[in-house]
DNA sequence: TGAGACGTTGCGGGATCCCGCAGAAAAAAT
DNA sequence: ATTTTTTCTGCGGGATCCCGCAACGTCTCA
């Protein structure tokens, strides 16, 4: 059994390396990578190495690693191990993880042991291991109960992004009108909606940058998010006809 | 001579504390504190010591800190040690650091030696050390040279907050039209304007909020520089006048 | 089958934004 | 002190955004 880790901090990687070894005696063999780049050809080098995987890269993120890495080998087991639970992250793995995989998600902040328990009940018992905290934020991204849904998260990104409301429809194939009442829900949903007689603010926030701020505020959205949004709408607009 | 760090990832802080004791043996104590806050309490207590800090922490930020600690005491010397060189960091703490004070900024990826050298050039020598990489970032930030004027900078920041036009102008003592001239500088300066007959590209892009998505990929802006801007519009919405 | 909930679409209008034009004011250069 | 350059400002108009209103579809549930 091999293990492939995918992590730009030295520090971090020969910690894990360390922890990994101890909690893994039956592994005979530590993989490492500085980036989601070599990490996927390592990955692709050694077919049957379980993975683990920091998210938030300097060269290539660790979502997209991971979305090419269980594109080819779906049975892949991987742990994210991230700094962060920001809700753009958990939104993002929990995007992209196959029907029926085996993975997990710790915090850095959490235990020496924790994290070894995690390594043996992913990669031995083949046990899903999400941290509280990240599982919390999966339950409100994905229960409506003061969460988004998917078409609301959708259109935050299309304006983070600088669309505007044609060419939102245009991507969505919605109508214009349609793509404003979605906005609205999104203004609503996170409490930057003026009712029209409120008098108690007058026109200070300019709606739609303000929801884009809010969301970054409240680590709805992240650079990492933007990043890989902003490659999908780059393609997206290749394949659009000049008019 | 006492060393105080500032970091709240464990692994880092105990690698810096054996790298201070081993480059400075004439340091005879290290303090730890693992967020800005109680990094600040620790510094007001320990006047003389010289400080080690990461920015981007969980709590409270480093540059947050760095300032009310060069605001009690100016002439504390702080090595910035930090992942990123973000031109939002970089322009975040220049911004703040007293006239004439010792200070330094090193990355995380630097070498042992390059860090240990920082180190005593700082606290012993007190010459200021700044890696060539954010020296280079500084040079584009305050240098016109393809940067940003510290006016572009903040009404990109006014636009990010979601202000409008009216309410910049009002905040910065300005004409609606002199902060929509602003904003059109801002425009062409991020590659984002559009020229008026230049018919490749129809109306995809709302300039406003795609300004701010690009300041966002170029790390212009990121969420620290966002939280303490909003800090800082929220203390003046608090004394502006409710009309 | 009909009532109700929900998402989509068109229309219309007021507010805001984007920006060319041109004069006034300020700053910098000569 | 005068010219030159830069910045600020008002005006105006077209494009966009924000959103109430109302009609239409789909889907569910009784």
């Amino acid at each position: 059994m091999k293990v492939l880790i995918i992590e730009d901090d030295p520090l971090h990687r020969s910690y894990l390396s360390e922890a990994i070894r101890a909690a893994l005696p039956e592994c005979d063999g530590v993989l490492e990578a500085e980036n989601g780049g070599t990490g996927e050809r390592l990955a692709r080098d050694w077919k049957s190495a379980h993975i683990v995987m920091d998210l938030q890269m300097g060269q290539r993120n660790g979502i997209e690693a991971a979305r090419t890495i269980w594109k080819e080998r779906p049975e892949t087991r991987i742990l994210f191990w991230s700094n962060y639970s920001d809700e753009a992250y958990v939104r993002g793995v929990s995007r992209i993880v196959p029907a029926g995989a085996v993975y997990g998600y710790v915090l850095k902040s959490a235990s020496d042991d924790r994290l070894k328990l995690a390594l043996r009940s992913i990669f031995i018992e083949s046990q899903c291991v999400i941290d509280r905290e990240v599982r919390g934020m999966q339950q409100k991204s994905l229960g409506n109960t003061n969460g988004f849904t998917e078409a609301e998260y959708e259109i935050l990104v299309d304006i983070a992004l600088g669309l505007t409301d044609r060419a939102i429809a245009n991507r969505r194939n919605l109508s214009v009108r349609s793509v404003q009442n979605r906005l609205q829900q999104l203004y609503i949903k996170l409490g930057v909606y003026q009712p029209i007689g409120g008098q108690d603010d007058d026109g200070r926030f300019n709606l739609r940058t303000r929801a884009v701020a809010v969301a970054f505020l409240r680590k709805l959205l992240n650079h990492n998010a933007l990043e890989r949004a902003e490659a999908d709408l780059s393609v997206w607009l290749a394949r659009q006809p000049h008019d």
